[in-house]
RNA sequence: UCCCCGAUAGCUCAAUGGUAGAGCGAGCGGCUGUUAACCGCUAGGUUGCUGGUUCGAGUCCAGCUCGGGGAGCCA
């Protein structure tokens, strides 16, 4: 008798023998045909619950399965038959039934048979993937990282393991967590009276990565297509439902490329990614559309339906100046678009995907590549309705004496960089890349509204409890 | 970090400064090839924490902690 999968029991011919494993969802009694139960039994593997029908007759009936509560863990035997109710096409008429686990009190078990809010589950991350939704957003989120991986591996891309931990303080991305063995409370002292980092475990300071860059920067100088996919730690304090301090970035590095380039990979790679989820998990993305976010699917078809629109920078600021909507910001050439600027722009005017290029060099990163203007850098984000930013990234600068120039009026030491400047004295080639934040697509893809639940255990400030 | 709102049963929420309640869930029973099941009964509380005002605080005040919405930082 063959164990099966939840979703293979359900595409295995009627008749057949079967054995599935894992967790009552709900159970319902009937005093009909001499007393029977009905046990829907999930194990992850699909959306739906298989039905397991158990008898009264079977040996344990009283004693065990008719005091089966939601969370019970078993182990069922028996014919996958044809459903004799609505609702299910087969179901499982059970010859045994096992309990491996009972729930220890069904009064105070957290997860159950009922609506809970996301706020509660987030105090109970340990139980809550057990629930519907967070089922689907894990298969969801393991469906888009192996699409990812695809992707890439089919256009020739290396991903390449760039470090977590980093000497380099500077890679402009905000505040960073330090990686230290020294003492917190006594550290070595210098003769200053600071703490002595040449006495730590590198010899120097050291810190989590805020990007995978730069490192990864020197991959594309030389296997031209590469990517990285890995943990990103911020340590900003970012209380949003879109902000992580430990969140995952996928950073693809191309070589001998433009930013027209590279708008068109970020374009083809969203599409993929949409286009993928939508064929792999119908069941999940049905589950979605109609209790988290109606007309989902019809967004996302439409999403990939539409080619992205780019804007220049200096033309949005145009369409936001003569909108004729109050913002609470000013629209003003040389600032940053906030939030409600970014909103219109990709919810109101024009209601799909934007890439918006060529922002003001003052408020970019010394990296990206100047334009011919000499006002505005090659660099771009993807904004999308819902989220906003979901990719930014830009040309990189691979001029020596530009870099060194824009090092110099950003106040950064050009010795600190010595090895990311090498890139360029030797061998240097236009190349382009950008950061695609993973928990802000599975937001996008699936309308969950907090990006702590899109995460296994969400780390954010003051929390880091599982 | 800033602005606003909130924290009462396992969960979601009620309760003029004066005896702490409902729905869901749970337990027991009834009914039914059930499926957001339905009907009846029962249990379930240090009202987030600390302090203050008051004869009396879930309710008013202060601080703290946590959560939500918005903003900044960004992905």
């Amino acid at each position: 008798m063959a164990w099966l999968k939840v979703s293979d029991a359900f595409g295995a011919p009627v008749g057949t023998k079967v054995t599935v494993k894992g967790w009552v969802r709900t159970r319902r009694d009937s005093k009909a045909d001499g007393g029977l139960s009905f046990v829907a039994v999930h194990d992850g593997s699909c959306f739906e619950p298989i039905q397991v029908v158990a008898r009264a007759d079977l040996p344990n009936y009283a004693a065990e399965i008719a005091k089966l509560n939601t969370g019970c863990s078993v182990e069922v035997e028996g014919e996958l038959v044809e459903s004799q109710g609505k609702g299910q096409s087969v179901e499982i008429a059970a010859d045994a039934v096992r309990v491996v686990g009972w729930v220890d009190d069904p009064d105070s078990y957290p997860v159950q048979n009922k609506r809970h809010t996301f706020e509660f589950l987030r105090e109970v991350a340990h139980l809550r993937t057990r629930t519907n939704t967070f089922g689907a957003v894990a298969r969801v989120r393991h469906r888009l990282a192996m699409g990812v991986h695809r992707f890439f591996d089919e256009r020739g891309f290396y991903w390449v393991h760039t470090p977590i931990v980093t000497a380099s303080d500077a890679e402009g991305a905000g505040q960073m967590f330090r990686v230290s063995t020294l003492d917190s409370v006594n550290p070595p002292r210098t003769p200053e009276g600071q703490a002595d980092f040449d006495k730590d475990f590198f010899g120097r300071e050291a810190h989590l990565t805020v990007s995978g860059q730069l490192n990864v920067e020197t991959y594309c100088c030389s296997l031209s297509r590469v990517y990285t996919f890995g943990p990103t730690f911020r340590a900003e304090n970012s209380n949003t439902a879109r902000h992580l301090a430990e969140f995952w970035m996928i950073e693809p590095e191309i070589a001998f490329a433009d930013l027209a380039d590279n708008a068109q990979l970020a374009e083809e790679m969203l599409k993929f990614l949409i286009d993928d989820l939508l064929t792999a998990r119908p069941d999940d993305m049905a589950f979605f559309d109609l209790r988290i976010e109606k007309g989902l699917i019809d967004a996302l078809k439409h999403v990939l339906e539409t080619p992205f629109r780019r804007l220049p920078y200096t033309e949005a600021i145009e369409v936001l100046k003569s909108s004729g909507k109050k913002f609470e910001f000013p629209v003003e050439w040389g600032k940053d678009l906030q939030s409600e600027h970014e909103r219109y722009l990709t919810e109101e005017k024009f209601k799909q995907p934007l890439i918006i290029t060529d922002y003001p060099k003052d408020i970019k990163a010394f990296y990206m590549r100047l334009n011919d203007d000499g006002k505005t850098v090659a660099a771009m984000d993807v904004l999308v309705p819902r989220i906003g930013e979901i990719i930014g990234g830009s040309q990189r600068e691979e001029r020596l004496d530009v870099l060194d120039s824009r090092l110099e009026e950003m106040g950064l030491e050009k010795e600190d960089y010595w090895w990311y400047r090498d890139l360029r004295r030797y061998g240097t080639v236009p190349h382009a890349g950008f950061g695609l934040g993973f928990e802000r697509l599975i937001q996008f893809c699936t309308g969950m509204q907090n990006i702590r639940d899109v995460i296994p255990f969400p780390r954010a400030p003051r929390q880091c409890e599982f």
